[in-house]
DNA sequence: GGTTAAGTCGAGGGCTGCCTCGACTTTCGT
DNA sequence: ACGAAAGTCGAGGCAGCCCTCGACTTAACC
C-alpha cells in the first residue's frame, strides 16, 4: 500500500531542500540539539513552514543521515578488504572516528541511542555488522584479545564522542593509546 | 582584611544546612545540572531563601566539594605509598573513576573545566600534581609509554566521565583496556 | 512583650525553546 | 485569469529554568 502523495509545489520543493540544507549545515557545526528555530532562520524560512516539512527533529535526522552514513559502509568495505587482521581493524576505528570528528551531528547520532528512523538504524547495524567480522577475524588470528566485543567497540564510540567534543586534536592519541592496549603481540 | 560576619541565626542555620543536604543529595544523583528549584523543593525552602544563602551554582560547588575532593588526596597518597610504580599509577586510575563513578556530581566537576570556586581548582591541582609525579615514576622505571603525560589524563578523566554516565557497569572494564595499552613490557 | 534586624516567602518578569493554528499568499490546472 | 488546494507566515501559548523584590514572619536581645 504506497500512499503516493502528488508532487511538491514548486516553492513548497524549494523550502524543503532550504531546510534541508540548514539543517545539515547547523548539525554538523552544532550538533544534534541545535534549536529548530535556527534552522528555520538559516533557511529563511518560517518556523511554521519547518514544521509543516518536517514535524519533528527526527524527520530531518532520517532525511539527512541516511546519505551520510553510507560513508559507515564504505569504510567497513575498505577494512574487510584489507588482508592483515590487525590493520584491518585498527584502521576501521579510525576511519570511524575521522568521521565522526568531521561531523558534530553523525558524532552525536552515533554517540547516543536516540536515532529511530528505521534506516539510521538499519545503517548502523550494517556498520556493528562490519564490525563484528573485523573482531572475529583479530581474535582469530591471535591478535586481539580473546574476550573483546562489538559492545566495547559500542563504549569505545561514546568515549569517543566525548573526545571529540572535548579536544578534537587530540582524539587520534587518545584512539592510539586505547588501541594499542588490544593487541596481545607486538608487530 | 577579614569579613566577620556576624553569626546566622537559628533558622537561617537550619535552612543553611537542608540546603546543603538537598544540594548534596541531588548533585550525586542527578549531576551537577541539576534546577537550582528541585533543591529548594527537596530542602524545604522557598526559591528566594536558596537564593539567599548560595547565589550562584558555584556556591553550591564551592560549599560541598573541597571536602569530596580531599578523597583526591587520599587515593594520591595512597599511590605515592605503592612500591610498584606499575601498580601505583593504575592503582590511581582506578581509585580515580570509582570515585567519580559514586558521584556523578564530582564526575561532573572533574569533567568539566566548570569549577571556578578556587578551593576546589585548588584540589584539582593537587591530584593533577600526585599524577604527574605517579607518571614520571612510570616513565622513569620503563613500564609506562614515555610520552605519557598529565594532558592524557585529563582526556582520559573526559572519557570516562562519559563512559560512567552511560555505562555504569563498564567503566572498570573500558579502563582496564585502555590501561594495558599503557605498559611497555607485559607483567 | 516590644522592637528590629535578619530571614523567609513566592508571585512574577525574563529568557529560551517547542509547537499550533488561523489568517494570508501563491501555485497551478482549467 | 480565476478559484481551490497547497503552502507560508508568525504571533502567541506552553513549559522549564533563571533570578529579583517587596511584603510578611520570626529570632534574638533588651
Amino acid at each position: 500500500m504506497v500512499t503516493a502523495s502528488r508532487p511538491l509545489r514548486a516553492d513548497a520543493a524549494r523550502n524543503r531542500e532550504k531546510l534541508l540544507a540548514a539543517a545539515a549545515q547547523l548539525f554538523a557545526e552544532r550538533g544534534l540539539d541545535v534549536p529548530l528555530e535556527h534552522i528555520a532562520r538559516r533557511a529563511e524560512v518560517s518556523i511554521g513552514t519547518l514544521y509543516k516539512h518536517f514535524p519533528t527533529r527526527e524527520a530531518f535526522v532520517a532525511a539527512i543521515f541516511p546519505e551520510r552514513l553510507a560513508a559507515l559502509d564504505v569504510i567497513g568495505e575498505k577494512a574487510l578488504a584489507t588482508p592483515d587482521p590487525w590493520q584491518a581493524f585498527a584502521g576501521y576505528l579510525e576511519d570511524l572516528y575521522a568521521l565522526q570528528a568531521e561531523d558534530r551531528g553523525l558524532n552525536d547520532v552515533l554517540a547516543r541511542d536516540l536515532p529511530n528512523a528505521p534506516e539510521v538504524v538499519s545503517a548502523c547495524h550494517r556498520g556493528a555488522g562490519h564490525a563484528e567480522i573485523l573482531i572475529a577475524r583479530g581474535v582469530e588470528a591471535g591478535v586481539l584479545r580473546p574476550d573483546y566485543s562489538i559492545a566495547d567497540v559500542a563504549t569505545l564510540t561514546r568515549a569517543m564522542a566525548q573526545v571529540i567534543r572535548d579536544s578534537p586534536s587530540e582524539w587520534r592519541r587518545f584512539l592510539s593509546i586505547y588501541v594499542e592496549g588490544l593487541r596481545t603481540q607486538s608487530p
